[in-house]
DNA sequence: CCCTCCTTGATACGCTCGTATCATTTGGTA
DNA sequence: TACCAAATGATACGAGCGTATCAAGGAGGG
């Protein structure tokens, strides 16, 4: 199984489908047709579905990880107050690309608990990525080790509920960056102490 | 379509289905099998599946609402910290009932993305009604109506997001609990002011 | 009594799914 | 050139799904 352009097609075909419709919208036949290839050549490079499916969710969950520690990289090291505002700003459903990746964390997430063998795995792999870097950053700007999980984890948690409010129309973009300035405002001080 | 004992019982059947095994569990021959019914019988009582699926859903909205009026009934007029830590209380997947609970919450939100129709509309009046109830209960202990109203979406989107870091495994029970008294903590003296 | 309507049952149809099978092309190499 | 393995294509198969259809009990009023 070698890692082609062809491969990567099909994976980035299962993406997009994932994005656009969920899980259920996610058949052999449709990833053919969304990559424009024969649904030989999805079994050919994907196998078996399950297989295919855990090896995008897989990606996934690297690519967002990766996403996050290049950003961390790139802007070098920050207050913990700057970090956090800079993954609400990246973690909400404001633009279309952030759109598909929560619509893509949700279906993992209801995948994980319907068939936690295969993509429980995956999203526990995102979630613990995602929630080590983040911890990590907000531990090296002076919080202690525990303080910083704890709070990495509080701010996973709230960007993933605020994130789903807005998905389903409880909350306007407009809104939900209230809300979230408003939560920043109450935790800044706390942070300084 | 008249309220049966027979459609009660087919209709929690459905609920026990979504609970322990997602949407793709609910199948008519399932619920047949689970309600120990014939298959003819779950057409008769529910005619079609995406009606059958709407009824539990709005049904299962209707319900999660109604238990939170009639705590707030029981309770009588509370603190905004004492009504926001026995949200938490309740919203935690401590135990199994919260737990298929909060897994079929994660199963309308899925919906609710793949078939806005469907299922979209029973999660936003979950949503929306929870949200209003627990506004109207932090507003009648003394906050605006603005102020109100982001802080019960505020907390909702907090308890659904340790929810499934808790299901996902990422945090502990223990864990859990230790993070939201610490965010009640910084939120307590705040909510005085 | 029997007839009618609500209830229950058994089975069939058409569809889509994942997967398997057989055949063909292509590209590098002895 | 000959060949072999990788790559691609067309099609078939069995299973599970939602739904429809045909048929049989069963109770209550003319």
């Amino acid at each position: 199984m070698v890692e082609s352009t062809r491969r990567t097609e099909i994976m980035e075909a299962v993406e997009r489908l994932l994005a656009r419709g969920g899980l259920n919208a996610v058949t052999m036949r449709a990833v053919a047709a969304e990559a424009d290839v024969s649904l030989r050549l999805v079994q050919y490079y994907g196998s078996t579905k399950d297989a295919l499916l855990g090896a995008v969710l897989d990606r996934l969950a690297d690519k967002s990880v990766e996403r996050w520690q290049a950003r961390a990289r790139q802007r070098g090291y920050e207050s913990p107050l700057e970090v956090i505002t800079a993954f609400f700003d990246e973690a909400l459903p404001t633009d279309r690309a952030s759109q598909d990746f929560h619509r893509v964390g949700v279906c993992m997430e209801g995948l994980a608990i319907t068939d936690p063998d295969m993509a429980g795995q995956a999203y526990q792999r995102h979630l613990s990525g995602l929630g080590d870097h983040l911890s990590g950053v907000l531990k090296s700007s002076g919080l202690s080790a525990k303080a910083a999980r704890r709070l990495a984890l509080e701010v996973m948690a709230l960007a993933h509920g605020v994130g789903t409010l807005v998905m389903s129309g409880q909350l306007s973009e407009a809104e939900a960056q209230a809300l979230i300035k408003n939560y920043l405002e109450r935790l800044g001080p706390q942070l300084s102490r």
